[in-house]
DNA sequence: ATCAAGTCTGAAACTTGTTCTAGATTAGCG
DNA sequence: CGCTAATCTAGAACAAGTTTCAGACTTGAT
């Protein structure tokens, strides 16, 4: 029979966050199997946040999280799970938070382009972090596929909160992931300097407009 | 004094090409170097359109193009370096094939949509090198901030283009910029496995309405 | 033709992500 | 408590991108 294992039955999150964004709960961890994973995550935010992807490297994670560097691999099979895992951790805090002070905007574009925002300065805050973490969701080839959609799924959520909609119309699903589209690549092109904050402003502006478009009754 | 230099001035691409697109001449090379660049780029796309970004492998694109491991790092800092440069060259491709058979859609949006749509489907004749080549572009760091962004005024002007307009406004650029955005992006999702090529097509033709919608006389 | 400066080559070294191994530890069960 | 399977650790080993270096080769100028 297996070692540390099936101890903990307390893991699940807030509570009434949405399946749909909330990570398929596999083995479940023992309390020290746990606290290495929270180490290890917060290692590899704290990493990032100095240096961003490069300063993210596998030996410096497991020395500060106290872990060997086998056991690292184990936990998270390569250097990019490991990314987008601290992405999908960074983006429960977000959505936790956007979630208390809901968007004022009247329309839905409004709101989304308030709401994405709101999370764009985040991220400046700590911009090694957020390249770390955009670049590896990015690059992340098809082995990485069911950690990258969960990220995408928990954007779609944050983005649905924002517009305030029960449930949202194929058209209108088809918007949020353009939507999810320009806030990624914006990013990126933000983040290597090829585009002003600004004009990461006007882009997302720009784009939610299309919520307008899909809008119920415009263009059926 | 130098020795293999100025020797080519007749490098100017098809003549009339406009010149935001065309990269800026550096330091005019030999015929045998620019034969050796060459052989480089024909060696990366032909790794690539086998395997992929991991098949690139320098000291293997240094073996096929027969120059050595430090002459492939003279011509190309980097493996990105590289990939990004043979996208600049398959962009150009493209740009010459597309312009001989201009969409025909009646608007705007449509024959934006129906270009990223053939670009696309060239793109799936070469997964493998589409994978290298858009992998390279959304990982490259600030260090080839000129090149990617080379490559996106190529597409821009592809896109331009498709919409047969002459002095486009602030607000049609900002929607092209969107679509490049999601054009990127969907790409990416496309290419590791998280969207169907349905997916991809309907990305592009709801991003495309924005055209419309900020077509002269609409919302001024 | 000769020379100085810049290029190219071949090979080794270095870096960082990833894999592998042998032995020590830990968890849960009887 | 003692057993067994799984996990963890330390460290070596491997792979591919990148750097470095000494020596051979080209080039344009004198």
């Amino acid at each position: 029979m297996p070692a540390e294992a099936k101890v903990s039955a307390k893991v699940n999150k807030v509570a009434k966050v949405d399946a749909r964004v909330t990570a398929p709960a596999s083995p479940p961890l023992t309390e020290r199997q746990e606290a290495r994973r929270r180490r290890i995550l917060h290692a590899s935010a704290q990493l990032a946040s100095r240096g961003g992807f490069d300063a993210v490297q596998m030996r410096e994670v497991a020395e500060s999280s106290q872990v060997a560097l086998g056991t690292l691999y184990r936990y998270f099979p390569s250097k990019i799970h490991l990314l987008v895992a601290t992405m999908q951790d960074q983006l429960e805090h977000m959505h936790g938070t956007l979630r208390k002070k809901p968007p004022q905007g009247e329309t839905a574009a409004e709101r989304v382009a308030e709401t994405l925002m709101r999370a764009f300065r985040a991220l400046q805050r700590e911009p090694h972090l957020a390249d770390a973490m955009v670049r590896a969701l990015t690059f992340a080839d098809r082995s990485v596929s069911p950690e990258v959609d969960q990220v995408s799924r928990q954007t779609t959520a944050i983005i649905l909160d924002a517009m305030g909609l029960e449930d949202p119309t194929a058209e209108q699903l088809s918007a949020v992931r353009v939507i999810e589209h320009t806030w990624h690549s914006a990013l990126i092109t933000w983040l290597s300097g090829r585009a002003s904050i600004a004009q990461v402003k006007i882009d997302i502006e720009t784009v939610c407009r299309l919520i307008d478009l899909t809008a119920p009754g415009v263009d059926p």
